[in-house]
RNA sequence: GCGGUCGUGGCGAAGUGGUUAACGCACCGGAUUGUGGCUCCGGCAGGCGUGGGUUCAAAUCCCACCGGUCGCCCCA
């Protein structure tokens, strides 16, 4: 084969496809239940709004863009999260304007990002997500949380972890990010590379290097526990609180830091406990961002959201041996013999679908006995048989693949009583 | 972007320098002129990821590239 798929792309086929749908169809029904609607956003985006809100020092920004100029000489990126789509359209169409708040929308969109693939890293990769704009009651934290919860336990996972922390406000966060740079500056020569970059560009990461952790300064390092405010921390003691309340069991981690830039106060990530999951464990992440719509020019304007990876979902179905509850079947199969009733089932097999049965035919000019074996194949537990005998008689014969059983049925009568035996 | 590893018919998998590249599954046909799932028999299908090189001779050795996979960075 010459053309393949670009790399970290793939084809999703049809066996493959029925557990996507699934996968929508349940989630799209719980946020009905919790009241969220769709959105839709463009697939690309103006560059410049993932380096405003996203941010110029994150990996995201930094490295995995795609990034191109289009032929009017515009920079456009295809997007790498949905976020800030959903914050860019909720300001363009003045959604702010709207009485019904707050806006909780849900999204089930493709996002781009050039790395290097591997197993749950594609460089096209879905995601389900979910934004709510114009709400700081700290219950909407926890619902949204719940929701991504939801999502995950109706379809059967239990090995989940939940951890969350609090970046604070703004306040609180550049305090922190002062006793952060004076920790850290005098053992600056010890860390890594990155981490030294780190230090001077956002020294909130250099808690989640992995390379340095075991370092004695980050094991001393102060936490942001210690440095919210008063509001940040009651803030938080609340939505910990609500998260109580309805049963949802969560694991503080200072060090949890999120890398982009627009998260403040709540921050959280769902991640998969399932043995064999490999190095990438992280289902989902979000958190707060209440200053994310006024630095796009909207009005100051709270939110909260998360970002949920469909082929880690995936993953984590199989490493826990969830078999989904698939079941389009075919109901039944026509076989035919000679040529008179090959032409005859074709207006036969039309008739029935239009009365709304669901039914397939031998496409490969086969003989009879294949046509069986194929009907066996799709698992069909009803064939109808069809050959001069039966025209001749005006019936078809119904056999039953379970019981081997035929009946006779008039033709006059086929839909009705296929009809019956579906119920 | 860095490092390890792998790449043989539709799938799985032998072969590690030398006659026309095993085998299993799947598929097609026959035994059974119009009836399947079992059995038996037969058949279809690959020149070994791509491109160079070494050699009398390469799927087998070397190089590059592409792709998968694992790990790192980071995240979904």
């Amino acid at each position: 084969m010459k053309i393949k798929a670009p790399r970290g792309t793939m084809d999703i086929l049809p066996e493959q496809a029925k557990k996507w749908q699934y996968i929508e169809k349940q989630f799209k029904s719980i946020c009905q239940r919790y009241n969220y609607k769709e959105i839709r956003t463009p697939l690309f985006e103006h560059t410049e709004l993932f380096q405003r809100s996203v941010g110029d020092t994150t990996d995201i920004v930094q490295k995995e863009m795609y990034e191109f100029k289009d032929r009017g000489g515009r920079s456009i990126t295809l997007r790498p999260e949905g976020t800030a789509p959903v914050a860019r359209a909720y300001v363009e169409n003045k959604l702010y304007g709207d009485p019904k708040q707050p806006h909780k929308l849900f999204y089930f969109m493709q996002m781009f990002r050039y790395e290097r693939p591997q197993q749950g890293r594609m460089r096209q990769l879905n995601q389900f997500g979910v934004e709510v704009l114009g709400s700081k009651d700290p219950a909407i934290d926890a619902e949204v949380i719940d929701l991504a919860m939801t999502c995950y336990k109706e379809l059967g996972l239990t090995s989940l972890k939940l951890v969350i922390n609090s970046l604070g406000d703004e306040e609180s966060r550049a305090q922190y990010r002062k006793a952060l740079v004076e920790h850290f500056t005098p053992h600056k020569e010890e860390l890594c590379k990155d981490c030294q970059t780190r230090l001077e560009q956002n020294p909130l990461r250099v808690l989640d290097c992995k390379t340095d952790s075991e370092h004695p300064a980050m094991k001393k390092a102060p936490s942001i526990l210690d440095y919210l405010n008063e509001e940040s921390r009651s803030y938080f003691d609340k939505v910990k609180s609500y998260l109580t309340t309805i049963g949802v069991d969560y694991e503080v981690d200072p060090n949890l830091v999120r890398g982009l830039d627009y998260y403040n106060h709540t921050a959280f990530e769902i991640m998969s406990e399932a043995e064999g999951f490999g190095a990438i464990t992280t289902l989902a992440g979000g958190g707060r961002y209440n200053g994310l719509v006024e630095e796009l020019g909207g009005p100051s304007t709270p939110g909260i959201g998360f970002g949920m990876g469909i082929e880690r979902l995936l993953l984590a179905l199989e490493a826990e041996n969830i078999s989904l509850p698939l079941t389009n079947q075919l109901d039944y199969y026509m076989v035919t013999m000679g040529e008179r009733a090959d032409v005859e089932s074709f207006r036969i097999i039309h008739y029935l679908r239009k009365h709304g049965i669901q039914v397939d035919k031998d496409y490969q000019g086969r003989k009879p006995k294949a046509q069986f074996k194929a009907a066996n194949r799709l698992n069909v537990r009803y064939v109808l048989v069809l050959g001069d005998e039966e025209l001749d008689k005006e019936i078809i014969n119904l056999k039953d693949m379970e019981t081997g059983e035929q009946e006779e049925i008039p033709l006059t009568n086929l839909v009705q009583t296929l009809t019956l035996k579906e119920v």
